[in-house]
DNA sequence: CCCACCTGAGAAAACCTTTTCCCAACCCGC
DNA sequence: GCGGGTTGGGAAAAGGTTTTCTCAGGTGGG
């Protein structure tokens, strides 16, 4: 190891230039840029020739140096605090998915809940001049811990509360219980409780008020929901408080529970107390969060918040904003979907 | 709607440059710049008054023209196909913050399995002068599906198949598995059975003969491996296979599994049986998975891999390799570490 | 035959920053 | 008063691309 050499690097050649390309075309490099971009006027020989050259060549364009130019750098940057990645992954890919093919690449970011991480990474991601930002965190009712409103560039909210006047794209929760209480309905499903995540989450009370609205347009009695934490722990316990009454015909035919953590916590305490599913019960789930709803035995219908399509509509719609099209600001709600296995 | 009106951009004013900044403190852009940088010889006077009027126009220098120049861009790519990011993502963690305070940031490229995804991210990178690429994945006996061995730019493999000749990190599969069964050795286990994955994985066998190893290397007895899914249902089956047969001096008093899930379903089984963990048999689980480990009653003791210092010292090999300091090729495998909770 | 117009292509500016080189002025000693 | 060194600061090139402007030569009409 001759470390007097100069540091080695991987492979020294650098890219292939323009000016490279138009050498060994003969032409200037004004030429060759037009012939590329299929702008300016020339023969359609030279134009070919110059393309064969540059492919020849394998010459590709400095990303920077056209970046510089046209104040537009093909980038955006996808902050989060969701550390694992449980809401922010499937939205990440309908992002960059929207966005791939039209060349623009993804910085993600993690903030976690700490404001100077935000600060530094908002930075950085301004220093590089990313067109245009996707704000997304781990629930709707709560800010990311910056402040992106007076940014000069685009932002849109997804998954995460949006500052007042910007576009905010969210799953629409009322119309993802309405999908699960109405699937209870068409089985012939008649007393539906629900168990659900702590007060404080603002979708725990959206998500309660439809079900109770689905109950009462359809002539049901309705109930308050059980109101615990996000976790398996409480969905047996809830059980507990349900069907630990003796009394067989006051018991829920039903349970729609909040998440699917609820939900399989649900089930496998309906199983130790030898109560099956759905027979007996029919259990449905939220989040659909695929690792966890396939492993429950059944396994697990439940409601799935489309993140992917919300991620890819974030990703237009700040296409848009990049591009200049005016977009109406305002929380936009997308469409829940049930996914039906054999719990409910 | 008034389309005839030119676009209207969120908010117009462009960022500040070095040369308003030099305007507005009476030097020259040059002057300005070594100000800024602590170049150059000048005035404590002069530089302290350029320094100030920088920061009174909120000037940021523009990473775009900065990179162009230093033919350094300050940017790094994640190439990862593990789509929901069970392993990438702590991984990504690791990187990001290790390189987040060097002004590095990351794009994340997900190519799930599709090598044209994977091409067209690639091109996308180089395309952005990326200073280079970590590349990782979900399993470390395959291969991305691309091709990055004649790149130009560093690559750094973590927890994926590294190229031959490359620098590759892993986690320290043979060490993890040791912790596992040492464990279980130091509670006064003594008939520790092994429960884990499909044949094809590498870790398999890698994790089964250290497991093996463990044993003889204290005289106990040893026995195959159950080969299965990495499933919790395989779990549950494979504890019929292990507690079914009558003679319960028979049976394994610790179980050590492949990963968590498999562990959850073991445990969820023996708890059918009445068999109690960890009193009657210990469980130990593999990956750590934190939202299944704290599920499981009792709560799954487990090997962490470690992922994020993996990640973070993939961030920093690579930014070596980036500034020019060779790096010694082949696989560095790092340690991992135990989690204690209940179950063993 | 001359002028207007068109065609094909090049020169140069622009994007923003860094760095090298250079220059003017000043200070010192002689 | 003058040469040599130092000090403070500017001019210009470089990095790679795009775009506008310009220009030379050719063509067609009058």
């Amino acid at each position: 190891m001759s470390a007097d050499a100069e540091p080695a690097p991987v492979s020294a050649k650098p890219p292939v230039t323009l000016r490279e390309v138009a050498a060994a075309a003969g032409v200037s490099v004004a030429t060759a840029s037009k012939a590329l971009n299929g702008q300016g006027r020339m023969t359609a020989e030279t134009r070919e020739r110059i393309r064969e050259t540059a492919r020849l060549l394998g010459f590709r364009p400095n990303s920077l140096a056209q970046s510089l130019l046209r104040k537009r750098s093909f980038t955006v940057g996808l902050l989060t605090n969701d550390t694992y990645g449980r809401f922010s992954l499937p939205l990440m890919a309908g992002v960059s998915d929207a966005l791939v093919d039209k060349g623009v690449s993804v910085f993600l970011c993690n903030v976690e809940d700490d404001p100077r991480l935000g600060q530094l990474h908002v930075e950085a991601m301004l220093d590089k001049r990313v067109d245009g930002i996707v704000a997304t965190g781990k629930r709707i009712d709560r800010h990311l811990p910056v402040d992106l409103s007076n940014l000069r560039i685009p932002v849109v909210y997804a998954f995460t509360q949006p500052d007042p006047g910007a576009v905010g794209l969210v799953s629409d929760d009322a119309g993802g219980a309405r999908l699960a209480v109405e699937q209870f309905l068409r089985l012939g499903r008649r007393r539906i409780a629900h168990v659900t995540g702590p007060e404080s989450f603002a979708v725990v009370h959206t998500r309660a008020e439809a079900w109770r609205d689905v109950l009462k347009e359809n002539g049901l009695p309705t109930a308050e929901p059980l109101l615990g934490a996000w976790s398996e722990a409480w969905g047996h316990d809830a059980v507990e408080k349900l069907f630990g009454k003796a009394g067989r015909e006051g018991w829920p035919d039903a349970v729609f529970c909040g998440n699917d953590q609820i939900a399989r916590g649900v089930i496998d305490a309906l199983r130790e107390r030898g109560i099956r599913v759905p027979e007996d019960v029919g259990v449905i789930g939220f989040d659909n969060w695929e690792i966890v709803a396939e492993a429950t035995r059944p396994p697990l219908t439940s409601v799935d918040m489309n993140l992917a399509s919300l991620g890819r509509e974030a990703g237009l719609a700040l296409l848009s904003l990049v591009e200049g099209q005016p977009a109406a600001p305002g929380i936009r709600k997308l469409p829940c979907r049930l996914v039906v296995r054999q719990s409910g």
